[in-house]
DNA sequence: ATTAGGTGAGGTATAGTCGA
DNA sequence: TCGACTATACCTCACCTAAT
């Protein structure tokens, strides 16, 4: 605890000593209560500055039994998707007075049970977790500790969680739309894992919009790409191997589609690629890449209003779903 | 002697109450 | 109106007592 020989931590107990005033004045004129004189306040707080007071945020939460930390829960923290989403979500969470813990479970479900774990012990006021979805045991969990939570970007259609996610059959509809457009017929889409929800609704957009088009699906145009592999698209080999044929190329993630555009270009092949997320409508990169996006800012703060709405009520809520709407940024990297 | 269970102190901030 | 006193929040740890 000390920083040096001799030295310790300042209390409310030390600042009382050192002004003669007893230690409720003190945390009241630090707290600014009306019943303490401005002159009093004043000069308390100057002598908490002078002896470098900091409050101890331990001894607050035991008291109120609050400590004013969210956890964050997200499945790959090198993701910018999940990093953009990240700083939206710190920032308004800072503005209300609360600070971020961020928990990474790379995917895995065992990790993911211990990060909520973590956040339970560590008393936090609320999760917000976009969630593996390998276990549903963790909300039984989450609701055994009466903790306030929002799962985004993911959604579990069988039962009802407060959850906030993008419409993810629109966007899947949308970025097949797009290759339509351009006169692509043979879609390749390298979706993700089919036990992530974001992947079956993508899916499910992906069908739609062939259906609409008159497009007949075929099954070999669907693979499931890696959605922690970051450096190459190992997926992409084993069709053009194959034999299978295709034109056009639907990501289930920018990170999967700048992987596929950087395979497409060793190969020497020029095809119109697109992804979901539109990570680089938050990161000043010189790359370019058509992506499906949302307001991320307007996904933060229902996720907060969410989350808040729980935290203050005094009756329990029934949970419910926001869909965030997409729409198509249109980057291409493609040459006719 | 060992184990299980109970008790109290320590740590710090703060709400409620009361006297000056 | 101001400030002091008291109780309380609650977890951990050390210590004590009773039961086996």
């Amino acid at each position: 605890m000390s920083s040096s020989a001799g030295s310790k931590r300042v209390t409310l107990k030390d600042i009382a000593q050192a002004t003669g005033f007893s230690v409720n004045t003190i945390s009241r004129a630090l707290k600014d209560r009306e019943d303490i004189s401005e002159r009093t306040k004043k000069l308390v707080r100057e002598k908490a500055n002078e002896m470098g007071y900091l409050t101890d945020m331990v001894a607050a939460s035991m008291r109120s039994g609050k400590t004013n930390t969210v956890a964050i829960i997200i499945p790959d923290i090198a993701n910018p998707f999940f990093s953009t989403q990240l700083k939206e979500l710190d920032g308004l969470l800072r503005a209300k007075g609360y600070t971020s813990i961020i928990l990474n479970t790379d995917e895995d479900g065992e990790i993911e049970l211990e990060a909520v774990k973590t956040a339970i012990i560590r008393k936090v006021d609320g999760i917000i977790i976009c969630p593996t979805q390998h276990r549903e045991d963790i909300f039984k969990l989450i609701s055994d500790n009466a903790l306030p939570y929002v799962i985004f970007a993911r959604r579990f259609p069988l039962r009802n969680f407060f959850t906030v996610a993008w419409d993810d059959v629109q966007s899947g509809y949308q970025a097949t739309e797009h290759l339509l457009s351009l006169g692509k017929r043979r879609i390749l889409f390298l979706n993700g894992p089919p036990h992530i929800s974001s992947s079956v609704d993508r899916f499910t957009g992906y069908c739609a919009c062939l259906r609409a088009y008159g497009i007949p699906y075929d099954p070999a145009l669907v693979v499931e790409a890696d959605i922690l592999e970051t450096d190459h698209c190992s997926c992409i080999k084993p069709i053009l191997e194959a034999h299978v044929q295709f034109d056009g190329i639907f990501a289930f993630s920018d990170f999967i589609a700048l992987a596929a555009l950087e395979t497409l270009e060793s190969l020497g092949l020029n095809l119109p690629v697109v992804g979901v997320d539109d990570i680089l409508s938050n990161l000043n990169l010189p790359i370019r890449l058509t992506s499906v996006g949302a307001d991320k800012k307007h996904e933060a703060y229902c996720i907060l209003h969410m989350l808040h709405e729980q935290m203050v009520a005094t009756h329990p809520v029934t949970p419910y779903m926001v869909k965030i709407e997409t729409h198509l940024v249109v980057r291409d990297t493609y040459k006719k």
